[in-house]
DNA sequence: TTGAAAGCGCTAACAC
DNA sequence: GTGTTAGCGCTTTCAA
C-alpha cells in the first residue's frame, strides 16, 4: 500500500506536525528536511490530496460544464483555461452535456457531490435552474459566453460584447450600400443569439433600414443549419445582397451552400462570418469575419475563477466583457 | 455549512450506520427510509464524495493525459469516452500537456496526487518514462492510439491497426498503377508514424516497387507540416503521381498546398487522406480516405478501463485493436 | 435491521 | 521548531 505521512513519521522519528509543515512550506530544520526528503524517496511517498481535501474543505477541483466538447471554439477556450488553472494546482473536471438541459443539471449535481471548489458553465439551460443547487451550496459560479439574466449579481461571467460585434459587422455592410442583409443566427433562446440579433437590428435601424424577419434565419449553430439557412435565404424573391453568419460552424455551412449554388463571393454576394479557428486559418483566409479572442476568454475565465476562490470572504461577482475584432478579408464588396 | 450524515443522524434519530446503509443500497426499514429522505430534503444534504473516497480508497476519478485538447480527433474520442465513464459515475480530469513530455510527466504526477483510480494516456513521451510512477503505485494504465513497446504486458491499450490501414491505402494506389507514391507522416518518433510507414513499405514491396526515402516526408501531424511536406514533394524531379497523407490536419494542409499550386485532384495527382471529422463531413466529401472509428475508440477505452477497475484482483492487460475503413471518394484515379 | 466506535490520511490548534 | 491530539465526513466491522 501507498506510504502515508505516518510512515514518514516512523521512518524519520519526527512528529506528524513537522512532516505536514514541511509539505506546506513551514519552517523545518535543515537536518530534518533532509531526513524527510530521503524518507519520501525511500518509501515512494505520494501526498494524498483526498485526505487533505477532506481536512481543508477544498478539493482544488473546478467543474466545467459545457454543451459540447467536439467544438473547436469551446475546446480552445477550455484549453487555455485549463492550462492556467493547472498551473495554480487546480484540476478541471469537464462534463459535456450534449446541449441537453437534463444532462446539464445532472452534471452540476455530479460535480457538487465531488465538492468542486468552483463551477464554470457555458450554459445550455437559459433559465439557470441547473445552477440553483450550486448557488445555495455557496459554490462560486462563473458563466462563460452566455449570460443568464436571472442570475445577475449571483454569478460572475466572461463574455464578449455580442451586440457591438454584430453591430460592427452589419454596419460595415450597410456602409457599403447593402440593405438586404441576411442574418443567420443560432438557436432562438440562447443569449448569444438574441444579443447578436439586437446588434443587427440596431445597425440596420441606425442606417434607416427597416429590418424584416424575412432576412433572419435560425441555423442552430451547426454547419447543417447554416447550410439550410442560406439555401432558404437564397429562395427569397428579393435575395439578400449580403450575409452575416454568426458562428463558425454555420459560416462553414454557408460557404458550402454558396459554393454548391455557384454563387461567387463577394461578386454575387458579400459575406461576413464569425470566429476564427486556428486550424482553418489558411483555408478561409480571405473571409471577412468577426473574431472572438478564445485565448483571452479562457485566460480571463481562469483568472476570474481564481480570484473568486481567493476572496472567500465577500465574493465579488464581476462580469468581464471582452471585445471582438473585425478581420478584413475579401468576402465583402460595395453594392454596385 | 453543508449538512453531513451526522446531521441526518441527529435529525432522524437514527445511527450513522443506518444512514450510510441507506445511501449504499442496504436494507433499511421503510419507515426509516422515509425519515431519511425527508431529512435529506430539509437539510439539503449532499453526500461528500471526498470523505467517501478517503474511506473507500477510490476516488472514482479517471485521469486523462493527452497531447492536445484543440484537436478534433482527440476530442471526439474523449467525448464518447467521458460520456460512458460519467454514466458509470466516474469523473474525468483531462490534462492537456501540449505535446510536451515534461508537462506530460507533471500531469501524471498531478493526477497521482489526486489518487485517480486509473490513467488514460495518449502518450507524448514514447519511452513511457512518465508512467513509471503510476505503474509502481499500482494505478491501472490504459494507452490510447499509441502503444509503448516497453510497457507491453504492464498496460492495456486501444489502438487501430495502423499497418493495415496504411497498407490498404497504398495498396489501393499501387493497384491503380501508381508507383511514385508520396507519403506524409507525423513526427518521426511516434508510434503511429512508424506503423503507418511500415504499412506503406510493405504495400510497395509487395507490388514489386522499391521504396525510396525521397518520397517520404515528416509533417508533424500539423496542417502547416502537411502543407510544407507536399510542397517539397512537388519539387522532386520525378514528381509523385499519388499521395498518402496520414492524418487529418496534414490532409487539410496537403489539399491547400495542391490548390495553391493549381494541381487538380485527381486529374494531376491522386490523394488518399486520413481521418474523417464530423464537422467537415461535407466539405471534403469527395476525398478518398482512411477512416478511424473515433466513437468506438472512445467507447472501447472507457469499457476497457471500467473492466480493469473491476478486476482489482488480477488485472488483465489487454490490447484492443480496432480496424479502419477505406472510404471511397473521388480523389483517386488510375494512372494513365 | 440498527448503533457504537474505530479509522481512512491529513491539517491545525495547542502546548512544549 | 517540534510533538500531541482532535477532528474533517464517511464506511465498516462487531455486537446488540
Amino acid at each position: 500500500m501507498a506510504a502515508t505521512m505516518k510512515d514518514l513519521s516512523r521512518e524519520t522519528g519526527l512528529g506528524l506536525a513537522t512532516i505536514s509543515k514541511y509539505f506546506n512550506g513551514g519552517t523545518v530544520r535543515k537536518k530534518n528536511q533532509a531526513l524527510i526528503e530521503s524518507a519520501v524517496k525511500k518509501l515512494h511517498y505520494i501526498p494524498n490530496e483526498v485526505a487533505r481535501s477532506l481536512k481543508t474543505r477544498q478539493t482544488r477541483v473546478i467543474g466545467v460544464v459545457i454543451p459540447e466538447l467536439s467544438n473547436a471554439f469551446i475546446t480552445s477556450i477550455i484549453s487555455s483555461m485549463e492550462d492556467i488553472l493547472r498551473k495554480h494546482d487546480y484540476a478541471v473536471i469537464v462534463c459535456d452535456c450534449r446541449s441537453d438541459p437534463k444532462q446539464e443539471k445532472e452534471a452540476v449535481e455530479f460535480l457538487l457531490h465531488r465538492r468542486v471548489d468552483g463551477l464554470i458553465n457555458m450554459a445550455t439551460d437559459p433559465s439557470g435552474a441547473h445552477l440553483r443547487a450550486a448557488l445555495s451550496a455557496g459554490v462560486p459560479v462563473l458563466l462563460v459566453d452566455r449570460l443568464i439574466d436571472r442570475l445577475r449579481g449571483k454569478v460572475s461571467a466572461v463574455v464578449i460584447d455580442n451586440i457591438s460585434a454584430s453591430h460592427q459587422a452589419v454596419r460595415k455592410l450597410t456602409e457599403l450600400g447593402h440593405s438586404r442583409i441576411g442574418l443567420v443566427l443560432g438557436s432562438p433562446n440562447l443569449y448569444t443569439t438574441s444579443q447578436r440579433l439586437t446588434g443587427y437590428l440596431n445597425a440596420l435601424t441606425e442606417s434607416g433600414i427597416t429590418p424584416s424577419d424575412e432576412y433572419i434565419r435560425y441555423g442552430d449553430y451547426t454547419m447543417e443549419g447554416g447550410y439550410q439557412a442560406v439555401l432558404s435565404l437564397l429562395c427569397l424573391k428579393e435575395r439578400p445582397t449580403a450575409l452575416f453568419v454568426t458562428n463558425f460552424e454555420m459560416t462553414l455551412g454557408a460557404m458550402l451552400a454558396l459554393q454548391h449554388k455557384g454563387i461567387r463571393v463577394p461578386d454575387d454576394l458579400s459575406v461576413i462570418g464569425f470566429d476564427k479557428i486556428e486550424l482553418f486559418g489558411e483555408i478561409f483566409s480571405d473571409l471577412t469575419l468577426i473574431r472572438q479572442p478564445q485565448q483571452s476568454i479562457g485566460k480571463e475565465t481562469a483568472l476570474l475563477m481564481l480570484d473568486m476562490l481567493g476572496n472567500h470572504d465577500g465574493i465579488s461577482h464581476r462580469i468581464v466583457t471582452l471585445s471582438t475584432e473585425l478581420t478584413e478579408g475579401k468576402s465583402v464588396r460595395a453594392l454596385k
